[in-house]
DNA sequence: GGTATAATATTGACACGTCAACTATTGATA
DNA sequence: TATCAATAGTTGACGTGTCAATATTATACC
């Protein structure tokens, strides 16, 4: 009955989410949050689009994100001042301090998540991740083999 | 930057939902309904906490997700005539079919996550995935090793 | 039997994701 | 320059998930 990978990955996913859930009430940060500011500390400030296409998540949904951000404090929606009109998002210092603390409970679930794993372990499975992944995005962009 | 599990797994589970769109739509399921019908196909009429249980999903969700399955004719939500009260789910022959097609289309999404693995490849990726998923479960139920 | 407690299901409010429609701005071209 | 097409962002509607509050129904106990 759950031998299904599609089960597999749902538990697997829903479980880190429910492990995490009083961190990210305590952090003040909806569920899809902390990876958008994770990474606008680490890149710097950027478009929304920008957002979107990495996270492969409707623009829609980052927008809203954003705003709830904005709310809290953690990010800002800039004017970018040299030239172009097209808003930069950007971390506040709020929201560094808050990522800060998210990465550490973070990395407290994935420790919990491979508990067991060898590194050899650990590093075949993140690369089964990855061709999974991969397998679905090459079937979707490229419906042109193109043989010739 | 993206060698989180946390990115790995989000990234196959959601690839695999987008494949899946075009599917969900033509069979008139929203994208959590298929694992209920499925689950009640095989299982028989239970009730909707055996579905909330074993999926760990919100009983709120399942009840709305039925809702929507039973407005499409796809389950009905029948008054146990022997003794009890409670209210069981059951899938009608329209659900049946539905759900027969729908398991096509989530096999062939299987296939091409897993292309070019291996079957011992495949056993390890499932396991691995299982003991991640038991990590988790261990740390919350588990409070009490106890030792005695 | 009658009452207290527990379990079940539903509903409301919110967050995240989808798609689709709309606005505004950028950029390219006639 | 003026227009037209492409891109970016927002908003609306909907489905799925969370939690919290509310009936309603079972069960247990006196």
């Amino acid at each position: 009955m759950e031998r299904s990978f599609h089960m597999l990955l749902f538990r697997a996913f829903h479980a880190r989410r429910s492990y995490l859930g009083p961190s990210l009430k305590e952090l003040g940060f909806g569920s899809g949050q902390p990876k958008l500011v994770d990474y606008l500390d680490r890149r710097g400030p950027c478009r929304q689009r920008e957002l979107s296409d990495y996270f492969e998540v409707d623009p829609a949904a980052v927008s809203r994100m954003l705003s709830s951000l904005e709310k809290r404090g953690y990010v800002v929606r800039r004017v970018d001042g040299a030239r172009r009109r097209r808003d930069l998002v950007e971390v506040t210092p709020a929201g560094r301090e808050a990522v800060a603390r998210w990465r550490l409970r973070s990395q407290e679930a994935e420790d919990v998540m491979l508990r067991g794993f060898t590194e050899e372990e650990r590093a075949r499975f993140a690369q089964y991740l990855a061709r999974a992944y991969e397998n679905f995005r090459a079937e979707r962009g490229g419906d042109r083999p193109c043989t010739s």
